[in-house]
DNA sequence: TTGTAGGCGTTATCAC
DNA sequence: GTGATAACGCCTACAA
């Protein structure tokens, strides 16, 4: 039917306006050069006509693409579905579109995947990609390109970012293990080169002290990547090392995946000789075996602050930075329990 | 530094030819116009520059977005992910970018996000979400747009598809039962609007005859949604039913993990007194108590497949319309053992 | 084989 | 308050 394309020479030639004046009236921030009773006429010939206006030839004109980069490691992490949403949600309200970009912790790819997005002249980017020392970030503050990080931030405070108390987070898992009696609490910690990993060995540490524990160094191992594989090798290594514990808090729920299979292998059970908790709470752990206590974090929200924080910079460059910390919860499941003396 | 906006009249000034010449020089199509040495002087020049053509510019003149939406009903059901990867890394390396709608199932929200899409010229569409019959679909192809069905297919073979295959993928599920000696099997299916619901119904069904066991229409409920509430609620009426069974084929994971439920409200044990297979074969479901045996789907080869459709679509509307159906294949874990004699 | 010119649909800068 | 006009960067007849 009307699938012949209308422009805004048709709304102007229905309104009998000039297709200046048209633009004029349909653009929220040149309306009110228009008088208001040509502005209706026009807003109704468009609405008639079911005019969209051209994005390319607008873009053309405004170097404003109406769309946003989002750079993620994989989005086959469970992690990012929800974080994707949030933002897709928001950004989408405000006539903005997604441009999703997945790097697989690839500095080349993410180069590569940026450098695509930058063609294709994105008004800003959210970057969930970011470690301490990242030579990205350089590139894209030199161009002037708005960013927002998410989930992982930087100690650095001159980047607005939307993320999770993770050392409160951490702390809490603390807390709800030591509240059960547990004396000697190890951490399967998070690489160090992303906030996450910094943030929630902090809370693990200031958790201890809180309570008046001393952090053991020997209960503390470094996983080189956030996967299931490396939680099992750094639960296999702590066991093999001989100090004693009756808990662990892992750096993500991923890594205590990975504990459930290491004290598997090693004939041990969770959590009557080992209490774990993981960080995240993905989908569906309420049905591991045993159904994982772990530190929720609320994705959805986290992204739509980020999607928030993009916009603001969009429409000013210069605003001002602007952090947002979302709290963190803890919840109690069966992976958690009294330690039995041995 | 060169933060400036190169143009192709920057590129051919520097190769000493006119922008006309440079455009055919850089374009595949056109590139047999030019003589090769200057052909290749543009190349060098465009590399030297970094020169990237303005996405906006060449869609206005030449009506083409290389953008290609993709329409899904939740990014969050863990399916899509790798789905969207394959269809996403496949059309990154034609120069196509992936604009990603979610429905959540609501027909109103759809229609936005095409209507969306629609205004931002995709050049074709990926649908995830088709069902059986489906007003969507014929907008689409009233608009000449070129769409390929992923996942979702229709009995009508009139659209290119890549899918999996669901009925020899519950064939499978039900030969397994059956060898294990389970004679009453049930399912839970999924919902008969769509193809993979009906498929795997079909499949169990043909299972069934072929190990010469009559289907009971008694033990066949089918679910509203593919969601674990779902499959709890309908589990639990067979159970209620009174009919007995020793095993279940679910129509999906999510209906499987509801069954998990469903068993542990009943006080009854999986593998002891019901065997149960999910679809899907979700990450993690290795970990769950008990592990499931499932059927697995090679999702990320369902989104290059669906990927390389919609590009030969693109490139000739009047293509010759292609289905790609990949195998299923059952994993087999700790869910599935030998019927106890009650 | 290469140069020239016009236009894709929109917005912005002039006049009037 | 509105109309005319040029320009955004690229492609593509057509001319040379």
């Amino acid at each position: 039917m009307s699938s012949q394309r209308v422009t805004l020479r048709d709304v102007a030639r229905r309104a009998g306006v000039h297709p200046g004046t048209a633009s004029r009236a349909l653009n929220p921030e040149s309306r009110h050069l228009v008088k208001a009773e040509t502005a209706e006429r026009v807003r109704q010939a468009a609405d008639d006509l079911q005019f969209h206006p051209d994005p390319a030839a607008r873009s053309l004109k405004t170097r404003r693409s109406y769309t946003v980069g989002v750079l993620l490691p994989d989005l086959n992490n469970p992690l990012f579905p929800p974080i994707v949403r949030g933002i897709e949600d928001t950004l989408g309200r405000h006539g903005y579109v997604v441009l999703l970009g997945n790097t697989d912790n690839d500095e080349d790819q993410e180069r590569r995947v940026v450098e695509g997005m930058r063609s294709r002249n994105i008004d800003g980017i959210i970057v969930a990609t970011a470690r301490q020392r990242h030579p990205l970030l350089d590139t894209v503050v030199a161009a002037d390109l708005p960013v927002v990080l998410v989930n992982r931030i930087l100690d650095d405070p001159s980047f607005p970012s939307a993320s999770v108390d993770d050392q409160r987070g951490a702390e809490l898992a603390v807390d709800h293990l030591v509240q059960l009696g547990h004396r000697r609490i190890a951490h399967i910690a998070g690489p160090q080169d992303v906030s996450t990993g910094v943030g929630r060995l902090r809370g693990f540490e200031e958790g201890l002290r809180r309570a008046g524990l001393d952090p053991d160094p020997d209960l503390i191992v470094v996983a080189e990547t956030f996967t299931r594989n490396a939680g099992r090798t750094c639960m296999a290594a702590l066991l093999q090392s001989g100090r004693s514990f009756t808990a662990v808090v892992a750096g993500n729920d991923l890594l205590a995946l990975g504990c459930y299979l290491a004290l598997e292998d090693a004939g041990l059970r969770c959590p009557d000789q080992v209490s774990v908790v993981g960080f995240n709470d993905m989908p569906f752990i309420d049905q591991l075996r045993p159904p994982l206590s772990s530190v929720r974090i609320p994705h959805y929200e986290v992204g739509t602050a980020a999607a928030e924080l993009i916009l603001d910079r969009i429409s000013d460059h210069r605003a001002p930075v602007a952090s947002r910390v979302l709290p963190a919860e803890l919840v109690i499941r069966a992976s958690t329990a009294p330690p039995v003396q041995l």
